[in-house]
DNA sequence: AGTAATATTCTCAATATACGATAAAATTAA
DNA sequence: TTAATTTTATCGTATATTGAGAATATTACT
């Protein structure tokens, strides 16, 4: 095993559920000797990645936090997009969650939330949270932005692993694909239903989605003009500003260029 | 240079000011083969720590969003003191920033922010941003906890080399250890008052602070005795909170010790 | 489209470095 | 204080990492 690779596994053993740790534990997960364990954990403590917590634990560090803010600060589709969530959650008929997420690899993350205050509090969208890829409104309305081999290839990492059932599935994203829309009920969260758009941007590779999601008894078939409508003039703002920003972009790369 | 040194330059390479770059770049600040750096920067993109964008540019990756959101769900400063910062914010006499700032290995860093809607933006202020050491109330409320060879080493490392300026600071220290409290003004930004009180625990290795900053210009004497009437209660509150927490933790780790 | 320019991956031999068993030391608990 | 546990240090060996350069793929340009 490479140096990088136990690296990473130990910072996968953290989750949500298990956030401190031991070496003996990490050491007993991932069949390494406590010796090695003791060497790594100790440089990464050194770098940050982890801090050392009470009873020979040990935590997360304080890395993610920094790095994750020059994230918030400088990605396009954050910088763009979230400062229209609470927009959009406003005009929204009834309470919403409204949410940006977008493919990283071949995982669809929500990048950016907000809230509507009366909407109720335990739904699975939340800021840096992986979202299952072949269910949700959120999700299908990034995948069904790709297409051909990458397409199956991510189904097939996903489980969709019957040919026939990969079929199925594809033209039902193709339908959605020409309305343009996506509309999914109690696909991720039992009684919420969610209605989601494309974003995208090729040039600078970001595949994404803007998605409202309400609960399902607040919601009448009335409302969903005007969900789509929000959704729709948000979702085109939203590609305008990411357009402004990639130009920003090369335009300072161009300066540095300008230097030599 | 090991393996994980060369991978923690490469992330360090990344900043605000410079959110993308390409391996020339990269190969360039860091006088290392563009061959290694090629094979390096694969692995973090599979691993998620890199992304790659438009233009042979690479990005920081969802990992951070990722390890990030843990940490929100399970640091037990974050979670105990973040929900109490609105309640601050709106108690306080003026519009105000209320940060949450931790000692990690020998940065400050805050850790969690809440800004009262018609405070001005443009402040040091902000999650995930490395604080100066020396300067502002809210770092001043964390290293007046530390005492003996680890704080002159610590004031050593941010450049405070002098026996005698030192013992100045010490003792400017111990002034404020003995009221409670520290306000500076204008140390971080110019026009900004801050006024922090400790938080610890030391069970769980947590050195902390809490603060609210205003403008200047809102400021009047008068309001001071409520700032620290507030600031002390929060705090109180928050480090029963972190107890609480603490507890939960260990019957946590408990559980586990009796499955065996 | 076709060609030039860049970007990226691959190969391979030399060597640095990470590994793990074990011992020593330091910290914590009793 | 002693005992137990956690952490660091040591060191020979095996091995993964390195970097130069060639090969290939991708992108940009005409």
């Amino acid at each position: 095993m490479s140096g990088f690779e136990r690296f990473n596994k130990i910072l996968n053993l953290f989750s949500e559920k298990r956030s401190s740790l031991t070496v003996a534990e990490i050491s007993e997960e991932l069949k390494i000797p406590s010796s090695t364990i003791y060497r790594t954990v100790r440089e990464m403590v050194l770098a940050d990645f982890l801090e050392s917590a009470a009873g020979s634990y040990f935590r997360l560090g304080q890395a993610f936090i920094k790095f994750n803010r020059i994230i918030n600060l400088s990605d396009p589709l954050i910088q763009a997009g979230e400062p229209f969530l609470k927009k959009l959650a406003n005009e929204n008929p009834i309470p919403s969650t409204n949410i940006l997420a977008r493919l990283f690899g071949d995982k669809v993350m929500c990048v950016a939330d907000f809230k509507y205050p009366s909407f109720k509090n335990n739904t699975s969208y939340q800021k840096g949270r992986l979202m299952p890829l072949l269910y949700g409104a959120t999700s299908r309305a990034i995948i069904m932005q790709i297409k051909g081999k990458r397409l199956s290839r991510i189904l097939n990492l996903e489980g969709l692993n019957d040919d026939k059932e990969q079929k199925i599935f594809i033209s039902g994203l193709d339908k959605d694909k020409k309305k343009g829309f996506c509309k999914t009920e109690g696909q991720v969260d039992n009684g919420l239903i969610g209605f989601a758009i494309s974003i995208n941007n090729k040039k600078l590779g970001i595949e994404a989605s803007l998605s409202s999601i309400f609960n399902f008894s607040d919601y009448r078939p009335e409302h969903e003009p005007t969900i789509y409508a929000n959704l729709s003039s948000y979702a085109i703002l939203i590609e305008r500003y990411i357009n402004k920003i990639f130009f920003e972009i090369e335009a300072y790369h161009n300066k540095d260029l300008n230097k030599d």
